[in-house]
RNA sequence: GGCGGCGUAGCUCAGUUGGUUAGAGCACGCGGCUCAUAUCCGCGGAGUCGUAGGUUCAAGUCCUACCGCCGCCA
């Protein structure tokens, strides 16, 4: 059977707009997504993403602007959507948890556990933040009874409850956890995970009262409850994709590469895995934990007025510009920082020196001195320079996929980039504008301008996961469709190609961050 | 309080299992080229590798303590 990946970003809750965080997810799955598209084919790769929207914080905020929960719902998680489309984010599955064949699967789901006997009822007495959504134990909380991350007193409240066997699994994933060395990974989030696991843990409340909410998915075995809106959320991973694929479940599910932010590493750890176990799935293959993206060395947040938004850099510096800031400025796994000053920075020399300029000079020589044709094939030995150059050339792809399948987006971006040094130093060496002075020597400057352009296919090629569309329009100014970009380096372009003049890709920015 | 991470050139960071004069990019200075988006290529300066000890023939790289920043758990 060919192999197959199920990727995901988180389903993000969408009582606020996306911000450049949010996007950073967002745009590590896709690279990572088209990557595997690449190599595996369209039709074995899925990828999900979508939106959260039950719960009292959507409840909440939707009665702020007097809607119903739906209408509220159906308007921002068009935003994110929105987002992700003017970001070039290619999922296949845009998931809303309010869809119906979502909240019919997470209806089964719960039948499952129901059945095996890992769901009771108990009454339950505690201190709930509405903030967070959850009960709190005395010791969790500040002086006073103040809810650490909403910093605002947490309510006493008596009811039954559902809760879900959590710690009945405990074992089983410490085990799957410690097999699987890189389950968890970058490794420093593998060591907290297994450190939450070391204890025994809580079970876990999936249900609300509908008396106090009714905005979620009923409980299929009791009318009285919805289901609390973390139970309900996870399942959107599946949901869908299960929906449409009789197979998904037992074949394609463990498969699944999990992108997460480091904020919700202990719900997709000890939580996630439990909730798999007892309806009887297998686990994931690996939870993708990365970091926050700061603004300006400080946290994003709403109350500090910091938050980027993300569409409105695509508008002001084009596309692909802060797809390549955050996957070559941020190292997956650690916190990284956005800034409008070092955006533009990376613009002018990486992208307009060293990409924009280089793909410039080749389309205007190959112009210049044949009218835009190859008239010779390019060429693996030849001379010393046009080895060298062939030596980068060849395998850049797989060298880049390589490191990307280590979720090391910004080491693959290396990668090319070093082709493209070794490309722009061929340009020195060979000199083919001063050749081109000599009639005798106009082979010779052939054979260096096939070479340069076939890299220049490569180059495009590689950069595809990262920055679509600047691929696609390199692709299209050689002249070049799918097939012919996917050719090794040596097996592209042949003689007689024709290529269209240069058109600047990334002008020059002349101003300081705004 | 427990566990863990980080602290290397002005800035952002690499530095495998300890081993020749500690590296890259950006920024800066000088030189070269002119196909190209004042771009490209070459050269250059600068770091007591957080502090203090220790192990070793040899430590940024291992051990201990301390300082600073951060995360997770309680």
């Amino acid at each position: 059977m060919a192999e197959r990946v199920h990727i995901t970003t988180a389903i993000f809750y969408c009582n606020a707009p996306p911000h450049v965080g949010s996007a950073y997810e967002a745009l590590a799955a896709d690279a990572f997504a088209r990557s595997r598209r690449r190599r595996l084919g369209r039709a074995n790769v899925s990828f999900l993403t979508g939106t959260d929207e039950h719960g009292d914080k959507i409840r909440r905020a939707a009665q702020a602007e007097g809607v119903p929960p739906r209408e509220f719902t159906d308007r921002t998680s068009a935003v994110f959507r929105r987002a992700w489309d003017g970001l070039n984010v290619a999922y296949d599955y845009f998931v809303r948890t309010t869809d119906p064949e979502h909240e019919k699967f997470v209806q089964q789901m719960l039948e499952r556990s129901h059945a095996r006997g890992d769901i009771y009822f108990k009454d339950y007495e505690g201190l709930y933040c509405i903030g967070c959504e959850r009960f709190y134990t005395e010791k969790e909380l500040l002086p006073g009874g103040i809810c650490p991350s909403h910093n605002r007193p947490v309510e006493r409240i008596s009811e039954g409850n559902y809760f879900l066997r959590i710690d009945k699994y405990r074992a089983q994933v410490l085990e799957h956890i410690q097999r699987n060395p890189d389950f968890i990974r970058p490794e420093r989030y593998r060591n907290e995970a297994l450190n939450m696991l070391a204890e025994p843990l809580g079970d876990l409340c999936i249900s609300r009262p509908k008396s106090r909410l009714e905005w979620g998915i009923e409980l299929p075995f009791d009318h009285n409850y919805v289901t609390y809106v973390w139970y309900d959320a996870f399942w959107a991973y599946v949901s869908a994709p299960a929906s449409r694929d009789p197979n998904f479940i037992s074949e394609v599910f463990a498969t699944t590469e999990h992108f997460i932010g480091k904020d919700i590493l202990k719900t997709h750890a000890v939580y996630w895995p439990p909730m798999l176990l007892s309806a009887g799935l297998p686990l994931f293959r690996h939870l993708d934990v990365h970091g926050w993206v700061n603004f300006g060395g400080q946290r994003m947040s709403k109350s500090s007025g910091n938050v980027a938004d993300p569409v409105s850099y695509e508008a002001a510096f084009g596309p692909d510009v802060l797809r390549y800031f955050l996957l070559r400025e941020v190292v997956y796994g650690l916190d990284g920082d956005f800034s409008e000053q070092r955006l533009i920075e990376r613009y002018n020399a990486d992208l307009a020196n060293d990409l924009g300029n280089f793909t410039s000079r080749v389309l205007s020589m190959a112009a210049r001195y044949f009218g835009g044709e190859l008239t010779c094939d390019p060429v693996l030995e030849g001379e010393p320079d046009d080895a060298a150059l062939a030596d980068v050339m060849s395998g850049l792809e797989e060298r880049v996929d390589a490191q990307v399948q280590e979720l090391a987006f910004n080491r693959g971006l290396e990668a090319i980039w070093q082709a493209l040094d070794v490309a722009n130093k061929y340009i020195v060496q060979t000199a083919p504008f001063t050749l081109a002075k000599d009639q005798a020597k106009l082979p010779r400057v052939a054979q260096i301008l096939a070479n340069l352009t076939e890299s220049l296919r490569v180059v495009a090629a590689a950069l595809e996961p990262f920055m679509p569309v600047t691929s696609r329009r390199i692709l299209d100014l050689l002249q070049v469709d799918e097939t012919a970009a996917a050719a090794p380096y040596g097996r592209g372009l042949k003689q007689g190609h024709k290529v269209k003049p240069a058109t600047p890709l990334f002008p020059r920015i002349d101003r300081k961050a705004g």
